[in-house]
DNA sequence: CGTCGTGCTATTGTTTTAGTAGCAAACTAA
DNA sequence: TTAGTTTGCTACTAAAACAATAGCACGACG
């Protein structure tokens, strides 16, 4: 079961990242962070814990082939787990949310403004 | 100049992102920064504004045709804008970035973790 | 005039993601 | 026991995103 996890592509300090060969700790995030679904994955998480079909159900109908890459790569990240019901984030990803957890107010005021400048300009 | 905007893709509020049905604020943000290096470059024009090339040689050489495509979105996105010298955020973005810098930090204390984990557990 | 740096497009090939189908294992109820 | 569900996941194909390289139009400078 953890063999399918040393195929995952997860950058390693001073590695090079996917598009990064500085291999800086930030961009090692932004990098596994910065692929589809991986913010909205650890976003529902925190709400709750989810099955597999929970999960995908909450991301839209995401293709298990996507949801199941991100969860391997999430949880040789050490930000995902596997919990009592279906998945859960481990401590660390409950860190990582709670510094993502601004952007859910802010969001808000941001897609107002852009809404508000398309429909005034022209 | 602005007509390329146009065909920008940055969802408005209830349509449908890329994924995501529901459009929510945060998941139509989810869906901007989660594609490649669009965090990287708020955080290296966080640092200092650039010229295109100056960015594109910071964020380890990646095509110009994706760092176009990126400054079209985050600009679309009010996010960043022309400034001076090249590019910098806009106040918008700054307020995004601010929300997004703890993240530094605290990405050297994760990738440690995940070093230790991989190299003692067998 | 040449030549330099800038922002950017065009083209081609590779990687990622989407979309769908379906299977093996675990559980449920008759 | 056996049939039906649910769950986690793989296989396959097509579309989209991205990478890599070349090079062009423009303005500044000598």
């Amino acid at each position: 079961m953890n063999n399918d996890d040393k195929n995952v592509k997860i950058a390693k300090v001073g590695q090079k990242v996917r598009g990064s060969k500085t291999g800086q700790p930030i961009m090692i995030l932004f990098d596994l962070l910065g692929r589809r679904w991986a913010m909205g994955i650890i976003w529902n998480l925190s709400a709750q814990n989810c099955t597999f079909r929970e999960l995908q159900a909450r991301c839209d109908s995401l293709s298990p082939t996507v949801l199941n890459t991100r969860l391997k790569e999430l949880r040789a990240a050490n930000l995902v787990e596997k919990a009592e019901h279906g998945y859960g984030l481990t401590a660390e990803g409950i860190k990582l949310f709670k510094m993502l957890e601004p952007l859910g107010d802010w969001s808000y005021g941001w897609t107002d403004m852009l809404t508000v400048e398309n429909s005034s300009k022209k």
